[in-house]
RNA sequence: GCCCAAGUGGCUCAGUGGUAGAGCGACUUCUUGGUAAGAAGUAGGUCGAGGGUUCAAUUCCCUCCUUGGGCUCCA
């Protein structure tokens, strides 16, 4: 069932009720979302979440009261009259009146025909306050009006509301897996990464076993790209601040880049992009038609100063890495290429375990032509590009939806947008149709004909950054990790001292292998032992004691709790090989 | 940046206006155990940093730093 208008109802009522503890206290506004609700208010004093016991108790007894939720339409002077004292729902007023709506107020009546409260909302609503059964107020925000910093700030509280006691304790509980499988918790327990206030903020420290996976992220990307065809390049993380003057990077990034280093006479700047990177190499040499497409990608570190509040573990950092690169094509062959970057991305993601339409979704984000700033004045082309991408995106059935207004300043993308385990959608990465950049750099071909042309530019990612993929990939597993991943591959765990000499020669043989194998200290029982490595997650574990030393054999469990005894190594090895070759995801299922 | 909350030994957390506790971990010793915690002992903290109030501050106040949640899913 809809639970909109239920928490719809549930806001007025903590409204309503937010009103009686705090008179004084005006509402800007409070829909119904996805989780809950929420409600912003202008109050001078503190409000915290140590208030809310008392809140949820006056909301209680408003739903008690099972108040009716009665729908009207009013004009405009009843509108100004009721609402002369705020000026925040006067503002709303004129803006629903500016869009020719119609004026609707709810108010909340008991059975005699009392009115308790009156809002300016169009709803839809629960029929009456007694429907909320669940409620529970989440959290206390800060929050601009109309999100804009240039405004006052006000207070936010969250909520949520169900029809049910049973619903709201499942969803609680659901909260607390995914806190459970927050990518800053597993990365501290199991010793991914750290953080460092010397160092700063937003900059992560990679541990030896978070930088396992981080390099073989790497190499797979490495080989996967250059298998399609990319040639892989390495540029200066680093650059004159003209190369972005050049970009147009610079008024655009200008906050959110770090500042220019004087040195001598020159100016440099952190990158906070590759792009203009790879258009210096391009045009280190006259280019043929015969040579485009054009693919140069890099695992290139980039720098961008994010606000301090927006900065969160592996997802939002001050420096990342990219697996990023960028095609020159010639005009025609742009459709072709946009398919191929779309089968890379679904063919690589697959691979790290993450599903078209399930974990990620497409978004096909348009251009804003009225906002002149943000885009760059050229109708034809922004209408061939986005007609190019959303073509694409049709022709290979991808599941994607559109926005307008997201594009970047030199034209439209398609945006990878994750599913994180709490059901939040965030963009990874993306795919750009570029034909802005060309103009400024002057990027050419020679034609056929011996002419001079200009190639459009798609920007594109595979995988996204490898600190964000990190983050998705430690939540999406939980932390465990596909074995070609793991840090630990494999576990020796001997019974007993007796099996010290046999348990090192296993060892030895495992790492010779290639396999990243451990022995743990021998001074714990066994099982405590096992505990610890299936906490931490390893895959296989190998148990060596006195039956399997005699007959030159060993024992396997793996995290999943699954037995194998009495195996030979070898056969072991080889299946550990080819599940790392072959990069399976789950072998237990 | 702004709003709210938090910061106590490596980790998780308790606690108090009279200079601190637990469990896990580490270390040592005993134990050599057959598939998710064997036992005992020892060490380890200027209670995030700086300033103020006080006879006395980890506790109260201020500033700063760091971390977490949030900052247009419209009335």
């Amino acid at each position: 069932m809809d639970l909109h208008p239920l928490r719809h109802t549930a806001e007025h009522v903590l409204h309503f009720a937010m009103q009686n503890l705090y008179p004084t206290l005006l509402k800007a506004m409070g829909p119904a979302t996805d989780e809950g609700y929420y409600f912003d208010f202008d109050y001078d004093e503190k409000i915290s979440e140590a208030d809310f016991p008392k809140i949820e108790k006056e909301m209680q007894k408003i739903i008690n009261l099972d108040l009716q939720m009665v729908k009207a339409e009013i004009d405009e002077k009843q509108a100004r009259e009721i609402f002369k004292n705020n000026p925040y729902k006067i503002e709303w007023i004129d803006l629903i009146l500016k869009r020719n709506e119609p004026l609707t107020i709810y108010k909340m009546i008991d059975k005699k025909g009392k009115v308790y409260d009156i809002d300016l909302c169009s709803g839809p609503h629960a029929s009456s306050t007694g429907k909320i059964k669940a409620f529970k107020l989440l959290k206390v925000a800060g929050a601009y009006w109309h999100g804009d910093e240039k405004n006052k700030m006000l207070t936010r509280i969250y909520g949520t509301a169900f029809f049910m006691q049973e619903e709201l304790e499942n969803w609680i509980k659901k909260q607390e897996e995914a806190e459970k499988r927050d990518h800053r918790k597993l990365g501290k327990d199991l010793d991914l990464f750290v953080f460092s206030d010397l160092i700063g903020k937003g900059l992560p420290i990679l541990t030896p076993k978070g930088t396992i996976i981080r390099r073989e992220l790497e190499k797979y990307v490495l080989e996967e790209e250059m298998k399609w065809g990319y040639e892989h390049v390495i540029t200066p993380p680093l650059a004159k601040t003209d190369l972005y003057r050049t970009s147009g990077h610079y008024p655009y990034y200008q906050n959110t880049m770090y500042p220019v280093m004087k040195v001598d006479d020159e100016e440099l700047i952190l990158r906070p992009m590759t792009c203009p990177h790879h258009f210096m190499l391009y045009k280190s040499r006259p280019r043929s038609y015969k040579e485009l497409p054009v693919r140069f990608a890099e695992i290139a570190s980039q720098f961008r100063y994010e606000k301090s509040g927006e900065l969160s573990g592996l997802t939002r950092v001050r420096m990342f890495c990219l697996a990023d690169a960028h095609i020159m094509c010639a005009v025609s062959q742009a459709k072709e290429e946009i398919k191929n970057v779309l089968n890379l991305i679904d063919s690589m993601n697959k691979v790290l375990g993450l599903e078209k339409g399930k974990d990620y979704r497409y978004r096909l984000s348009l251009g804003d032509r009225t906002d002149e700033k943000k885009y760059y004045k050229d109708d034809a082309a922004w209408e061939k590009a986005e007609n190019v991408l959303r073509e694409v995106l049709v022709q290979e059935k991808a599941p994607f939806f559109e926005v307008s207004g997201e594009a970047a300043f030199y034209g439209p993308k398609i945006d990878v947008q994750m599913k994180k385990v709490n059901g939040q959608e965030e963009t990874a990465f993306t795919v750009q149709y570029d034909f802005v950049m060309p103009k400024r750099f002057s990027l050419t071909y020679i034609d056929k004909d011996g002419k001079e042309k200009q190639p459009i530019v798609i920007h594109r990612s595979s995988i996204g950054a490898f600190e964000r993929t990190m983050a998705f990939l430690i939540e999406h597993y939980a932390g465990a990790f596909p074995l070609w991943l793991a840090p630990v591959q494999a576990e020796i765990i001997p019974i007993s001292e007796k099996q010290a000499d046999y348990a090192e020669r296993v060892l030895k043989n495992l790492k010779e292998a290639g396999i990243r194998a451990e022995m743990m200290a021998e001074n714990e029982s066994m099982q405590k032992r096992i505990k610890l490595a299936t906490e931490q997650k390893i895959p296989y574990m190998i148990i060596l004691g006195g039956k399997e030393e005699a007959e030159k054999k060993i024992s396997i469990r793996t995290r999943n709790g699954n037995q194998e005894n009495m195996i030979n190594l070898a056969e072991l090895i080889n299946r550990l090989k080819r599940e790392i070759d072959e990069k399976i995801i789950e072998p237990d299922s």
